[in-house]
DNA sequence: CAAGTTGTTCAAAAAAACTTGAACAAGCCG
DNA sequence: CGGCTTGTTCAAGTTTTTTTGAACAACTTG
């Protein structure tokens, strides 16, 4: 056993390297993350804390993807916004630690609700002002172009919404692993 | 009627300027274009066509959008490709004409397969690799760690597969509009 | 309170994505 | 053929997004 001089080297925290299948899990959420619209190192978060048992400390995040704080910082508190993360506190000791939601379910839910619905929200307004500028038209052909247009996009954003909750559900379905051992 | 020197000013294409719904309506697509991880102007070339009745050249793209021919011509190559416009000739005229796909249908299953099948392919091959290399560790309970997660991320990838067809049928169902006056 | 730890913020550097412009192909017509 | 029109390609320029780094807040502990 090791004697150390009331506290000095172990400060340096005793991050181990990633294994490589991590590394893959790892470039596989990079590569997830990019394709869903979002930046790739809150993607590497992500996968770093999925591949975890126990939950990470902001600086082992840091640390294990050689990020700098401020950004795994940013990319904890984005992906917690999203529903992708949560956080626990441990008694005794100061750190907020983070591990991954595995709930394909509430993946989706968080995502779709940060990042779908407020861009139908937004056609919402859109397609009012588009219906608006038509209406004030005078010539009447170029008018009847405009409501044919207004109304094909009215209908898809109907859509659009419609879709939404189904997503929902049908993700939710299959969830549940084919329960291996309990955890 | 105005006599042309036999062909002189008119070469000047009757470009008239957009309409201020027709402005709206591309920036709508310029932003749908954007949350779907397309580039804007892709959207704007999408939006301009979504508008008018009759095919348009390159050229009038070029103009009415005030971008250069060549990224012009990438945008509807990649519009194409997606399927979300296809494209025209006319007898007696060498200029190609496009057109905008307007069945929600159409574009979604476009969009679907070439931008989420391809992800969901290369999704196969990272899933084998990572099967691989958590075969290979040999400490039992890393190993238990990896093929845990391994399974997760199958099952994941299973659902998301089984999604899609589901998505394209959705939205296949309320595709026509209610039947306006023919058109 | 002073020193140390944990985490946030944000200007600015670095990287990535978008867009242009100019050179080039391919076809048409006199 | 030579000039003109239409369209493609791609290196280089511009804009946008991502990431860093350093200053700063908040909190703990002695």
């Amino acid at each position: 056993m090791v004697k150390i001089s009331h506290d000095s080297q172990l400060k340096i925290s005793p991050v181990h390297d990633l294994e490589d299948w991590e590394i893959a899990v790892i470039d596989l959420f990079l590569n997830a993350a990019n394709s869903f619209g979002l930046p790739k190192s809150y993607g590497q978060i992500y996968g770093l804390l999925f591949c975890r048992d126990h939950p990470l400390s902001l600086d082992c995040v840091m640390k294990l993807l050689k990020i700098s704080m401020g950004y795994a910082s940013q990319g904890l508190r984005a992906l917690r916004q999203l529903g992708a993360i949560s956080s626990v506190f441990e008694p005794g000791d100061r750190k907020e630690r983070f591990v991954a939601e595995i709930r394909l379910r509430k993946l989706v839910s968080g995502f779709l609700r940060e990042q779908a619905e407020p861009h139908l929200d937004k056609g919402v307004s859109r397609l009012k002002q588009i219906e608006n500028l038509v209406e004030t038209l005078n010539d009447e052909n170029s008018q009847k172009r405009g409501v044919r247009r207004y109304e094909i996009l009215s209908g898809w954003h109907r859509q659009m919404s419609r879709l939404l909750p189904l997503v929902k559900m049908i993700v939710g379905k299959g969830d549940r692993l084919p329960a291996k051992n309990k955890d």
